[in-house]
DNA sequence: CGCGGATA
DNA sequence: TATCCGCGG
């Protein structure tokens, strides 16, 4: 998903404390696909209610959500459009791999090998536009709005921020920066460790900040340079050129300047770079609108989540006793601001 | 992924 | 109090 320029940049690590009272727009489809990705069991089975509907999106979306509000994060959650007619090839060779995936998961369950299980259950994940309404209803549930782009999701985001509607831009994708995000943030999370399923080994997941300024700094690139180079790496829209990734790219742009030039001195062809850039520097999107982040429903949520998804009483009370401390705490911060 | 009980 | 580990749904 998305160019990947992570051989190329360095993040800078946050607490998530450091985007209090920040608006931050979020790829919802991008963050959705995550949970429904990752939480599941060691064999790769996601998290289901007694009658089989999954609830792994729904799961993370609720915690996550509310670590956000606690932490008096504003999120917004911008939802994908319709695809773009130079995605379909890419959707088409995404439903293939999936397809496959879900064969390979239940192979190497067989075979008890449950690392791979795992792996290929992740990779078969398909968000269906059933668990993108639930989200939504759990949403507004929650008091944090949502909004459906015309388009990309990823692209209404970006325009959001670069306007100032938005802060920061939420995602694990790079795209963002290339749509003109001037913030990508990624690991919308508690910050702490967390240990490789069938492993001994453990990964640091703690949310991180990249300027797009620093980036285009650091790669001594325009924006529109490094457009141009996610276009020879490969991206949703194209295949890039075979034998061209990121570290070659980020070269053949400074030493050719642009495209055209790179294209010809390769004497290779991208077809639609036009309109391709295009999709970047003039995504379609909705205007502003006014956001709201209303009061939440806590008995709305507990009750939908009790009763859709089978979540425990006990563990939705707590959870909800976490908002509860929030709402006093919020209403002491304005006691402060007014005296 | 995120939670919380277990463990030290 | 900090870290580990397995379950949640």
């Amino acid at each position: 998903m998305g160019v990947n320029l992570s051989a190329l940049v360095d993040f800078t690590p946050i607490s998530l404390s450091h985007l209090s009272g920040k608006i931050i727009a979020i790829d919802a489809f991008n963050t959705l696909y995550q949970f429904l990705s990752s939480i599941r069991q060691a064999d790769g089975t996601p998290l289901s209610n007694s009658s089989g509907k999954i609830t792994s999106h729904v799961s993370g979306l609720f915690y996550r959500s509310v670590n956000l509000l606690q932490e008096g994060i504003k999120p917004v959650f911008v939802f994908d459009g319709l695809p773009h007619p130079l995605k379909t090839l890419t959707i088409q060779k995404r439903r293939e791999i999936r397809n496959r995936a879900m064969e390979e998961w239940e192979k190497a369950v067989k075979e008890g090998d449950m690392e791979r299980a795992r792996s290929k259950a992740a990779q078969s994940s398909r968000l269906t536009p059933e668990m993108v309404e639930e989200a939504k209803v759990l949403l507004e549930l929650l008091g944090i709005p949502h909004l459906d782009a015309p388009g990309e999701g990823e692209g209404q985001a970006s325009v959001m921020a670069a306007a100032g509607e938005a802060w920061a831009v939420g995602s694990q994708d790079f795209d963002s920066l290339l749509f003109g995000a001037p913030r990508l943030v990624r690991n919308l999370s508690l910050s702490g460790r967390r240990k490789l399923p069938r492993r001994n080994e453990y990964v640091s997941v703690t949310p991180e900040i990249l300027e797009l300024e620093v980036v285009l700094e650091r790669l001594e690139l325009t924006r529109e340079q490094m457009i141009d180079m996610a276009l020879l790496i490969g991206i949703d829209f194209n295949s890039g050129i075979k034998g061209i990734g990121p570290k070659t790219a980020v070269k053949l742009m400074r030493k050719h300047g642009s495209l055209e030039a790179v294209m010809q001195e390769k004497e290779v062809n991208i077809p639609k770079f036009q309109e391709i850039r295009d999709l970047f520097l003039k995504p379609v999107t909705i205007p502003a609108r006014s956001l709201e982040w209303g009061a939440v429903d806590a008995k709305g949520c507990m009750d939908y989540l009790h009763e859709q998804f089978d979540f425990g009483t006990s563990r939705l009370e707590s959870t909800m006793s976490k908002l509860a401390k929030l709402k006093s705490s919020r209403s002491q911060k304005s006691l402060d601001q007014w005296f």
